[in-house]
DNA sequence: GTGCCCTGCATG
DNA sequence: CATGCAGG
């Protein structure tokens, strides 16, 4: 609807790589730096520049030599370099701490790349309309701003202030917005300064085209807004290429067919004219760009789609042998892994498709191809899934990567100048089990449990009954009682919930509205589980009962499994909409706050006892949940940023957090939605934390493995063996119940996590998943047996010799 | 001989 | 499904 009076902001990182170095290495403040690539070939390739650096004429497309030789004192880090590859986890790492601030600005956030984010502000904006007057507006409250076709941000506010009467052409309304825009966007800079210590620049405008082609032109640590009205004083002078999506052979071919060159003459055109020339579709989108229009919606997206990487092998470094191959696909397909094991822990999602792509050189010409592949549950079994499935791939391939006949010196028939794999088709771990634990619910419950009678009442009758059975008997059953009501309320459409309520356990499986099951409880199956297992344990109950403690605790750490709510569901789904993006992306605590009581729960469990048994397939999920008294509130569904406020009618309180108007009847629900975020927030910090001590486990383990041995390949990555260096019996030990190894009485705490930290990542992988999982258990287990490692898991060799 | 790597989308 | 294009 007013798709063209919202208030959409691209927030780009200044110089992002370097600006990572610096904090890392905070000796590098102030220097000169450039970030380069590996390749040691006359000082690596510049990938990023500081500003420092820039003003001393360095620019990318340098290499570190020549930059040394126009700036000797300059900082050359580099990428790092893992499995002979770049390896830039650092730098998605930092990027999504800086998109986690950012997401507490608006669920409407899009990551566009690692340092690139769009956000639609235009609620923020309306809320604080409502409480801050335009004409108070003050430049203090936007330092660094500029406002496109303006020489100072001081005559645009100037502008607006005076309705911009002296400016026909001036849109009040649209400018005003912008104008509050750009305060936000104040002070979202500031907060991700704050938080992350990274500086970046954004660009304010009503689209994302403009917002991104306007965010670079003050740079760095500068905002710029493009007020309506300048949008064609920009464009007189922009050339075409300039704007994304023209950038390249479109653009080119576009300037070809019209002659022209920039903009501004584009508007000469019809659309007609347009769609005659190029397609109907892009025809309309020229049309409209030239005008400034741009219609694309801003994705609630966090997560990317696919996990994927490559190399290049340039030259002389082309792959000839089938020995490289098979070695770079195992590095490739362990990189995957990795990133696949971290992905399970903050998304708890499993990839249900890999691709291996490749390209080689055939008489002088590169052919590329890919194959792809659909996990089965055998899978399972199969060991170095990704590289030998990925091998296999590639000698099935009709394009003759076939191998030469000559056994003794296995030549590629083809030299490999590329190779890459990726994973996608990413489904939520417990969305495979929902279905069947709904079934399960009333297969097995519903006889005993004489308190939800599908085929009795009104819905609204049942959903009441349902919550009044929580409030009165929290100790039975209410765990499924809760997904039940759960599933009833996540569902937007009402025949559903209909068909649901009134039939039985068939019509449900038949209900299979992907989005339905998107925002059902994420964790229930698993945490059901552990519970079951510690059922009698009484701290349960206790711990339950400190809700509120809870809720002002800083620092308790939380379980780290606990899918961070980062829209696992961001995948396909054709009836996705983008407030089931947010609504998935707040699922978590949205659904169940007392989920966190109940993780952290949990977590003193896994870490004061060993209770814990190698069963993590008794599917009894059902069984009592832990459950605070109260039904958990809903976030409206309405709430969504687009929505039009209809602050007239109705009394609002204005959120101190957002800065949203409330209406009073919704103000709990909100303060919990502001809760949930902030739970969600220090969720993640620890699943960070997490990750980085994982991370050490891991290097000590490779320094470890390549010490010991050096001839053999690569040893499994988290293995206990991290644990066994340097005993000495001198030193106290003890015994380790779980893997019975001794361990130094110092280390023992940390030896203990090791285990809680594997048990529940093996926990989150194989329980929904039982198709395929690629963590670090399974790894461990077939690398530490000699047996197998020399084994063929999915096809031997030979069979592709004829 | 010297930009590489990663991701998403459109297309047939 | 395979491939190529685009963009950062």
């Amino acid at each position: 609807m007013d798709k063209d009076n919202r208030v959409v902001v691209l927030i780009d990182m200044d110089c992002f790589y370097c600006q990572v170095e610096e904090k890392l290495n905070p000796e590098l403040k102030g220097k000169p730096i450039a970030v380069v690539q590996y390749n040691p070939w006359q000082g690596g390739g510049i990938i990023a520049v500081n500003y420092v650096a820039r003003a001393r004429g360095v620019t990318r497309h340098m290499r570190g030599k020549e930059a040394k030789e126009k700036c000797p004192d300059i900082e050359l880090p580099s990428v790092p370099c893992q499995r002979g590859k770049a390896d830039i986890s650092k730098y998605r790492d930092a990027g999504k701490e800086v998109a986690r601030v950012l997401q507490k600005f608006t669920p409407l956030l899009e990551r566009a790349s690692i340092d690139e984010a769009y956000l639609d502000i235009t609620a923020p904006v309306e809320a604080r309309l409502n409480t801050l007057n335009v004409n108070s507006v003050h430049t203090d409250m936007m330092p660094n701003t500029f406002a496109l076709g303006y020489d100072s941000v001081d005559e645009f506010l100037a502008d607006v202030h005076t309705c911009g009467f002296e400016n026909i052409e001036f849109d009040y309304e649209h400018a005003k917005r912008l104008l509050i825009g750009a305060v936000i966007v104040s002070e979202i800079r500031a907060a991700v300064y704050e938080e992350t210590g990274y500086r970046c620049s954004a660009g304010i405008a009503h689209n994302k085209i403009l917002a991104k082609l306007v965010c670079g032109m003050n740079k760095p640590n500068k905002q710029t807004i493009l007020p309506k009205h300048c949008i064609n004083l920009l464009y007189s002078t922009l050339p075409l290429k300039k704007v994304k999506h023209l950038g390249g052979k479109f653009g080119y071919t576009v300037c070809e067919v019209l002659k022209i060159s920039n903009m501004g003459e584009l508007q000469n055109f019809t659309e007609k004219q347009l769609q005659s020339k190029f397609d109907e579709k892009n025809g309309t989108w020229l049309y409209n760009i030239a005008r400034g229009i741009d219609l694309e919606p801003v994705q609630a997206k966090f997560n990317p789609k696919s996990i994927g990487c490559c190399k290049n092998f340039k030259g002389k470094a082309a792959l000839l042998k089938l020995e490289s191959l098979q070695r770079w696909l195992k590095d490739l397909g362990d990189e995957i892994e990795d990133r696949l094991e971290q992905d399970a822990i903050e998304n708890n999602r499993t990839p249900k498709q890999m691709v291996v792509s490749y390209s080689v050189q055939i008489s002088d010409r590169d052919i590329s191809s890919s194959r792809s592949y659909n996990f089965t549950p055998e899978d399972e079994l199969c060991g170095e899934l990704f590289s030998n499935k990925a091998l296999e791939l590639l000698l099935e391939s009709s394009e003759g990567i076939k191998i030469k006949d000559c056994p003794s010196d296995m030549r590629l028939k083809a030299p490999i100048k590329f190779l890459g794999i990726s994973v996608g088709k990413f489904e939520d771990n417990t969305e495979v089990k929902k279905t069947k634990k709904i079934l399960d619910y009333f297969a097995a419950g519903a006889s005993k449990d004489v308190t939800v009678k599908p085929k009795e009442g009104t819905k609204q009758e049942k959903i009441n009954e349902t919550s009044d059975t929580i409030k009165s008997e929290p100790k039975t059953n209410i765990g499924k009682d809760y997904i039940m009501q759960k599933f009833l309320q996540a569902s937007q459409k009402p025949q559903v919930s209909e068909s649901i309520m009134k039939d039985n356990v068939e019509q449900i499986n038949q209900t299979t509205e992907p989005v339905l099951q998107s925002s059902l409880d994420k964790q229930e199956s698993f945490f059901a589980k552990i519970l079951n297992q510690n059922k009698y344990n009484p701290n349960i109950s206790r711990v339950q009962q400190d809700v509120d403690l809870q809720k002002i605790r800083p620092t308790t750490p939380v379980c780290d499994v606990v899918a961070c709510g980062e829209n696992s569901n961001d995948s396909n789904y054709s009836g996705s909409t983008i407030n089931d993006e947010i609504n998935n992306s707040v699922a978590l605590f949205e659904e169940d706050p007392t989920k966190v009581i109940r993780v952290k729960s949990i977590r003193e469990l896994l870490t004061s006892s060993r209770l814990i048994n190698e069963d993590p397939d008794s599917d009894t999920a059902s069984e009592p949940e832990q459950k605070s008294n109260e039904v958990p509130p809903m976030v409206p569904r309405n709430e969504v940023p687009k929505a039009p406020q209809n602050e007239s009618h109705s009394e609002t309180y204005q959120c101190p957090d957002c800065n949203k108007a409330i209406a009073i009847t919704e103000v709990a629900e909100h303060s919990d939605f502001h809760l949930a975020l902030k739970l969600r927030e220090e969720e993640r910090q620890h699943v960070r934390t997490e990750i980085k001590e994982r991370k050490e486990v891991k290097l000590k383990q490779n320094m470890e493995s390549k010490k010991q041995q050096q001839t053999t390949k690569p040893e499994p990555v988290s293995s206990i063996a991290s644990f066994l260096v340097k005993i000495d019996d001198n030193i106290p030990t003890e015994i380790c119940s779980t893997c019975g190894k001794k361990v130094p009485l110092d280390k023992f705490g940390e030896h203990l996590d090791f285990h809680e930290a594997q048990k529940l990542s093996r926990e989150l992988n194989k329980k929904t998943s039982p198709q395929f999982t690629g963590n670090s258990v399974k790894r461990k287990r077939k690398s530490n047996s000699p047996v197998k490692k020399n084994k063929m898991p999915c096809r031997p060799i030979d069979s592709f010799f004829r």
